[in-house]
DNA sequence: GCATCTTTATAAAATCTTTATGTCTACAGC
DNA sequence: GCTGTAGACATAAAGATTTTATAAAGATGC
């Protein structure tokens, strides 16, 4: 394996450094941002394997990074963060975050936390787009291009047809993505699915009567080739 | 999909209650091991989506549980422990251990670390496929491809291929059929099951006349070759 | 007010169940 | 050998049921 590339986002430079020169000592590489929107930027520009995240920016909310990221980001994100209480904890949790460490941190735990991170990352390489015919979707711009020309998608339309498109080739259940797109407590709503699904063809297919994309599975779920 | 199923493995019977009392509200299942010979076996047989395991049990070092569980379980670990300094949490996330939460925790947090653990068992989708002859069953995917191309089966005609094609070589009766397909109080509907198997054949068959996968054993059942 | 999401209504399609009929094999009796 | 019969199996197709597609009305939020 070629080295690891960590991404740290902080603004603090004596913490950059006091990371930077850990990671060199453990063989990683590392790229360094001073704020939110130069950190997505290398990210989008780099794919690192883990990124390091500090939620204090200057310029935007660290949890607002995280979400932004994850949008398309599949790879360890480690958060690293002044605690603010235990609220401040789960919801970077839940937003994405494979750990969260509070500050001041201890460097070998830090470093244990990131082989661990590193060890757990998913072995399909992280996509920043998707090709489905002749559908592109970018997934950190969050742009959907058929032939070239942008399509105009809602946000749920948007959602739906990344996710799909994320495990293209494979049916998704009605109940997985109900729970992924509306959460916990809609996976009866079937119908949801249907208005939406529907809308969508009306949108990506050559012809929405005869879908060669957006497949229904009768019963089970839809697939996208 | 179902319920994810957690294993506590802990000495002391009130953080077991504890955790069970908060795991149960998040509508997760639990099996409780008190010490470490029977957590291995309990994890042995249920193979749980997470194992939350304290490194002080009685009967054996918390350490050596872990890295025997690592050498062939595969989902997360999140370890719960006192606190006996920095080597004790570097050495368990090197030993395979996913997170590490010092006690006393606070459980808000240690939920979220759950289900942070939870979310990435699910991207780790093991890429299962079963091949038999031309024939090609993706379980993961719920897709089966025949010389490549895609089949378009219904919901039960692919139940009853999947299960076929997971007991390849091996005759299955009409009644275990008939009882995993349909159900208990179907075993004697054996008419059902010619029906599918029929158009099973016309789809997966290149002769379905004279079938050379899916194999008729008179007054038993069917087998898949 | 406009875009979007949710809900309702209904038609269409797909699937499952049931019935009907035909085929094959084994075997008994002539 | 030939024929008849019974039991298990295969197949097509009709009927019943479930699932899906779509438009459009109502609700919601910026």
């Amino acid at each position: 394996m070629n080295k690891p590339e960590v991404l740290i986002i902080d603004d603090e430079p004596q913490i950059r450094k006091l990371l930077e020169i850990n990671l060199h000592a453990q063989g990683y590489l590392t790229r360094q941002a001073g704020c939110g929107r130069e950190g997505l930027m290398l990210a989008a520009n780099h794919v690192p394997d883990v990124v390091m995240l500090d939620l204090g920016l200057p310029d935007m909310s660290g949890h607002e990074v995280l979400m932004q990221l994850r949008e398309w980001y599949q790879k360890a994100i480690v958060v690293l963060s002044v605690e603010k209480g235990e609220d401040d904890i789960v919801k970077a949790l839940d937003n994405g975050a494979n750990d969260y460490l509070s500050k001041p941190f201890r460097v070998g735990e830090l470093m244990a936390r990131v082989r661990s991170a590193l060890r757990n990352n998913d072995t399909r390489a992280t996509q920043q787009s998707i090709t489905v015919g002749e559908l592109e979707i970018d997934l950190a711009g969050r742009v959907v291009k058929r032939d070239g020309a942008i399509l105009k998608l809602t946000g749920t339309e948007y959602n739906l047809l990344a996710l799909l498109a994320r495990n293209a080739g494979r049916v998704l259940t009605h109940g997985f993505l109900l729970k992924e797109i509306w959460g916990v407590g809609y996976q009866t709503e079937t119908q949801y699915l249907r208005v939406f699904i529907a809308q969508l063809r009306k949108k990506i297919e050559a012809d929405a009567n005869h879908p060669r994309h957006l497949i229904t599975v009768s019963g089970v779920g839809y697939r996208l080739e």
